[in-house]
DNA sequence: CGGCATGTTGAATCTAATCAATCCACGTGG
DNA sequence: CCACGTGGATTGATTAGATTCAACATGCCG
C-alpha cells in the first residue's frame, strides 16, 4: 500500500515479488508492456479448449479458474485463479489450449499480445525465467492440488484448500489478519476437490464446529490459522514463496531460520 | 529401429520428436551433450524433496515415478516417467524440489549437468522451447490426472491410466500392436489413483471380464483398444502429440484428417 | 522346495453420493 | 413495505463405491 505507482500491472508485480527479487529495471519493463484491460462478468468462459491463443491474460481484480468437462458434463476445477495471476502464459509455448478458462466473478484482466511478452523475454532474459518460474509453481500446485484428491479426506481437502487461499492472498496484501475473499459457491468448491455440494456443505459445517473456520456469502474467515494447518498438513513450501511473502505464511519455518540465523 | 545411430540418447530424441518436428542439427546438437551414464537399482529415490539438483536426469531403460508422502505415510504417485522422460528439467528453473523421484524397476539414466543444458539452451534457443513444451505437456497430464481422481470412477481410472500408459509407449516404439510394459504392482497403481490394493485388485478383474485389457507380471495386453479407450473416455490430446505420433494412438482423429484430407 | 512378497477373495464398515425435501437470503415487483 | 420467486445452502434418509480387516492363494527367487 506503500507503493503508490498507478501501473495497472501492480498486482502482477506484487505476486512476482513473492516469488523472485526484482530490479527496478525488471518492473519498469513489466509496467511499460502495452496491455489492453478488459473487463468480464462474472461465469464466462475467457479461453476454451482447443483454442490457440494469440494473446495473454493477467487477471488484475477478481477470481477465475480452470476446469475441464467430461462427456456427460462432469465438471472437474483445476486451479484456482486470483489476482496477480497470468493464467495463459504457458499458451506461448504450448499453443494449443486443453482446457477451459473462466470466471467465477466479474473480473477485471490486462490483455498483453503474445508478440510484446516475447520481446519482453528477449530484452530481458531474466525476466524470462522469472515467468517460467510462475508456470512451474503452478505446476507445483497442481501436484500438492493431486494430493489432496488422492490422499486427503474431505475435511482436510476443504481445510487444505482454504490454507491455499489464505496465503496466496495473504503475501499480495489481499487477505486480513482474521480472513480473505472467497467469492465461490459450494458446487465450485465440490467440483475443485472431487466432492459433491451437499458433502462441501456437510464438512464446512464441521470446520466450522471445529472453530477452524467459516465461509459465507464469498468471505473466508479464518478462527485458528494454526488449527486449520495441522487438519489439512498444510505446508506452504509447494507455493515456493521467498523472503518476507514465505515468513507471513509459514510461522514455523520462519521461527526455524531464526534459529539458525543466531 | 531403422535409426542405427548409437547414441545413448536416442531414446529422449525419439520421444522429443513425437511432440516437435526437430532438424537434424537439433538432434546432433542433443546427441553431442556431455552425459554421464548411469544405472540405478529399482525402489530407490532419485531426486528428494528438498534438494537442489545441479544435474538433471533423463530417463532411458525402465521405470520411475513421482511421488509426495503425507506424514502418516500416505504416498501419492503423480507421475509415470517412462523412457524418454526428462523429469528433472524443471530444476534449471525451480531450484528447490519440491516432491520425490525415484524408481520402480531398474533404470539406465544419462545425468546431464544444468551448465550444460544451459549452454545448449543459449546456442539452440529451439531447443529451449522444445524443452519448455516437454515441461508443459508433462503439466497438461497432471491435469487429465486429476479429472481422473475427482471425477472418475476407480474402472474408468484404471483404463484411463492404462490407456495413457499404452499410448505414450506407443508412440515412442515401446509398445506392440496387443500390449505394453507396465512393470508396476498394485499398490503403486492404487497410489497412483487415489485408491487402495484391494479395490485395484477387484477392479482389474472387472476390466479382464470385460474384454478390455489384463495386465499381469510387468505386461499390460490390451484386447479392446476401442472399448477401453471408451471406457476411460481417453482423449489423447492432453498428451500434445504431432504427426504420425498422433495418428498412431488416435485412430479417430487421424481418421476424420483423413476426410478433411480429401 | 521353502519363504516372502504380492495378489485375490470375502465380510463388515465407512465415507461420500444420491435423492428429495426444506430453508434462507436476496432481489423484484405489486 | 411486504409477498413472491429464485438460486444457493442445508438437512435427512437411503444407497453405493471404496476401505478395512482378515484369511488365503499365487508366484517368484534363492
Amino acid at each position: 500500500m506503500l507503493d503508490v505507482r498507478s501501473s495497472e500491472l501492480a498486482v502482477f508485480i506484487q505476486r512476482l515479488e513473492t516469488i523472485a527479487d526484482l530490479t527496478e529495471e525488471d518492473k519498469q519493463a513489466i509496467e511499460s508492456l502495452p496491455v489492453t484491460i478488459k473487463e468480464i462478468a462474472a461465469r464466462n468462459d475467457i479461453v476454451r479448449e482447443g483454442e490457440y491463443p494469440t494473446h495473454c491474460f493477467i487477471l488484475l481484480e477478481g477470481w477465475a479458474y480452470r476446469y475441464k468437462l467430461r462427456r456427460e458434463g462432469a465438471r472437474q476445477v483445476m486451479a484456482l485463479l486470483i489476482p496477480g495471476d497470468a493464467p495463459d502464459l504457458q499458451s506461448l509455448y504450448l499453443p494449443v489450449t486443453d482446457h477451459n478458462v473462466a470466471t467465477f466473478t466479474d473480473v477485471k484482466v490486462a490483455i498483453i499480445a503474445h508478440r510484446d511478452i516475447h520481446d519482453l523475454i528477449v530484452c530481458h532474459p531474466r525476466l524470462g525465467v522469472l515467468l517460467l518460474r510462475e508456470i512451474l509453481i503452478e505446476s507445483a500446485a497442481f501436484r500438492e492440488w493431486m494430493v489432496s484428491m488422492g490422499r486427503r479426506t474431505a475435511y482436510e481437502r476443504i481445510a487444505h484448500l482454504w490454507c491455499e487461499a489464505y496465503a496466496r492472498q495473504k503475501v499480495i496484501g489481499l487477505a486480513t489478519e482474521s480472513g480473505c475473499p472467497f467469492p465461490i459457491k459450494l458446487l465450485d468448491i465440490a467440483d475443485a476437490l472431487g466432492l459433491t455440494m451437499v458433502h462441501v456443505s456437510r464438512i464446512k459445517g464441521e470446520l466450522k464446529n471445529a472453530g477452524l473456520a467459516t465461509h459465507r456469502s464469498g468471505w473466508l474467515t479464518i478462527r485458528d490459522w494454526e488449527g486449520l494447518r495441522a487438519a489439512a498438513e498444510f505446508d506452504p513450501s509447494y507455493l515456493h514463496l521467498i523472503g518476507q511473502a514465505r515468513d507471513e505464511v509459514d510461522s514455523k519455518i520462519s521461527a526455524d531460520e531464526n534459529l539458525y540465523a543466531t
